[in-house]
DNA sequence: ACTTGCTCCTCTAGCGACTAGAGGATGCAG
DNA sequence: CTGCATCCTCTAGTCGCTAGAGGAGCAAGT
């Protein structure tokens, strides 16, 4: 499982070429040996490590959040409160996110289903977002 | 409700002073006239419009879904059919995300609450970003 | 008249996390 | 040896702002 050029490691990873390339650029992702032709070859170290980060943006962690998490993967015998402590974090924001997505569900089905659809004019969708008292919602 | 200066239509739109500088600048907001010192001078029309904006955004909709109903706003004329198909899109849009973010909150969930707390070489945050098999949902 | 302190002006650059494209080198199969 | 896929580097663009520099205008107090 060694010397896999970046376009397989991008399939196998499903990570993209050049954002492969960008995460050696920010040192998420460290430099490869070259070949003698000047291309990348990554062994499947670097596989794991581009599936963790990967798997981690899709449940959208930040990048610095996931270089925090790499570096404790690195040394493993440290207190893990950290990486829970990030976990719980991520938690709480996802919770809010989904809060306010219902809230804005809600609007916009409201929206939707108000309106007669004849014109312009009497289109509930325009006047809600006119004015704000005919929202669901008052909070925002 | 004339001759309103920058700060305080910021302060009745919720709409901060660069972001509305940057709103002209992209044409989504007229330029204003201005006064003899060069200082922009707004109406309440412009209120209107920026608070139009304002809600919009906060809903989600992208600037260019904006300039769409900002349009069809100034010719009330027409059948509202595109406002409502914007907003029908949108509603998708924002089912989906709650799915996948409920699917994180699971996933996060399980994280945080499967971890004993003692060292990083046993953490199960650490350990499902690493192996997707851990995963509570296969999907991503 | 002068100073203080606030608001406003323009301009440029930066953010995050990529994505797109130019222009060229390498590698491999037929 | 000819195509074509893959790779390289580099720069610039995306979106929706945000930050900061450096300066001008304005209103109130002394």
């Amino acid at each position: 499982m060694t010397d896999i050029p970046i376009g397989e490691i991008s399939r196998r990873s499903q990570v993209k070429v050049p954002t492969i390339r960008y995460y050696e650029q920010i040192g998420l992702l460290p430099a490869p040996p070259r070949s003698e032709g000047n291309r990348r070859l990554y062994g499947s170290r670097d596989l794991r490590r581009l599936s963790f980060i990967r798997h981690a943006r899709d449940l959208g962690f930040e990048i610095d959040a996931i270089r925090t998490l790499l570096t404790l993967q690195d040394n493993p015998n440290q207190p893990c409160a950290e990486a829970d402590g990030i976990a719980r974090e991520k938690l709480a924001e996802v919770n809010a996110r989904i809060d306010s997505l219902m809230a804005l569900k809600d609007e916009l089905e409201a929206m939707v289903g108000g309106c007669e659809h004849r014109c312009v004019g009497e289109c509930r969708v325009i006047e809600v977002l006119a004015d704000h008292h005919k929202c669901l919602h008052a909070e925002h």
